[in-house]
DNA sequence: CGGTGAGTTGACACCGGTCAAAGACCGTGG
DNA sequence: CCACGGTCTTTGACCGGTGTCAACTCACCG
């Protein structure tokens, strides 16, 4: 049970987030009063491809896993996974009626989400120049990210996209590797080949592997099979 | 030579537009008095991958292809082709001043286009909330076909991409395809694999082709393949 | 009539996906 | 403490789609 009355801790995670901090605590009240927090347990979803979208969240702590299903249910494609601070659904809410496209799971036990309604975020966004600006660039960057990331699945071979995951999360100090169906569903493949590529990377030394703890011992190498391959 | 001042024109094209078609011509008219019109013949680019975007874009006639160049300049990528009344460079002027993700070009000649500058846009478009609306509306739609996009070019073969480029464009009446380089480029593919394609759409009695125009013949069957393909 | 570019076609290599089997790991409950 | 069941991981064999290279045809044009 929180300490402190929602509006309050709303306020406090509102005002501290990328896309809302430059706002002013004067402009985020009234939308801080109209959030509610709801903590989920691993597993637990947040909504489903298909729903009609009525709440914006904000993770408060844990993480959510957003993602697709793709070809008649056979297979995952994670779009994103968001931290403390971070946005979920925000293309949703804003682009009108139109149904969720994909699903949003909690990662960790407890997830705590802030939850606000879509019609008050939407009617006291547009009518704030700052909160627009901010809620527009943020969906502009997260659209080049969507773009960098369709590339990279199109146009770049297993191999290039596990050495970018490396680089990216295990660059400095040991990682601890999601499962390989979660790989599989981040890098848009299938855990088999994940573990192939692993156990590649492994034998070439290019990282360490123990116990689901990765490390980086080649990143030169790395970096060139990440970057200009092909 | 335009007969009317661009102002003028520019309000014309502006309250006519999806995105700005909503708002009141009041709020249009400060805008519409920034902006400049440019004629471009086919082949002529408009802006580049990297350069800073200053400039939104708003077709008026003809039509403007917006690609990236990926795999080292050996592969292109369409993302998407707008014609007239359609925004070009929404992402990259909302985004900040990331540069811009991609090439645009104009397919036609003549195509003109409006040039509106980014700073005027952002002033006015977050300090009215209706244009506002518009524009994340706007943004949050194309991140949505995006998405689609991406997902067919990583979970579906070449053939289900064909079919539903052919049913989407050439589903009533004939069609006059694009060169097989270009059909490459929208498709994610290589023109050999194109050929090839349609070749088999072809000896299959799916599709008509003669002298590059397109018909549908068996269209439930092309739909099968677009569809809920295996 | 030669040249250029686009389209077509064949041979071939390789990546990625599928299926199946076996091994490693981890909890629970006896 | 050990046995058990489930999940995840690893590995092999195999197949099909896609990309590549190269040769050839065809249309168009000077």
């Amino acid at each position: 049970m929180p300490t402190l009355p929602d509006p309050v801790r709303a306020l406090e995670l509102l005002s501290h987030s990328p896309v809302f901090g430059g706002a002013s605590p004067a402009d985020l009240r009234p939308l801080a009063a109209r959030g509610t927090f709801r903590t989920l347990r691993r597993g637990e979803l947040l909504f489903r491809a298909g729903d009609v979208p009525e709440t914006l969240f904000m993770v408060s702590s844990g993480s959510v896993r957003v993602y697709r299903v793709v070809r008649g249910g056979t297979r995952e494609l994670t779009l994103h996974v968001e931290g403390p601070r971070q946005l979920v659904a925000g293309v949703g809410v804003f682009a009108g009626s139109d149904p969720a496209p994909a699903h949003a799971v909690a990662l960790q036990t407890p997830t705590e989400v802030l939850c606000l309604p879509a019609a008050a975020v939407r009617e006291h966004v547009f009518g704030t120049p700052a909160l627009a600006a901010a809620v527009i660039a943020s969906l502009a960057r997260r659209q080049a990210e969507l773009l960098a990331r369709l590339e990279g699945l199109v146009f770049s071979e297993l191999g290039e996209r596990l050495a970018a995951y490396l680089l990216e999360h295990a660059a400095d100090g040991p990682h601890a590797l999601p499962t390989n169906s979660d790989l599989a569903a981040l890098l848009g493949t299938v855990p088999e080949l994940v573990s192939r590529k692993l156990g590649e990377f492994y034998r070439l030394g290019l990282i360490q592997l123990e116990r689901r703890q990765v490390r980086v011992l080649d990143r030169p190498e790395l970096e060139r099979l990440a970057g200009r391959g092909g």
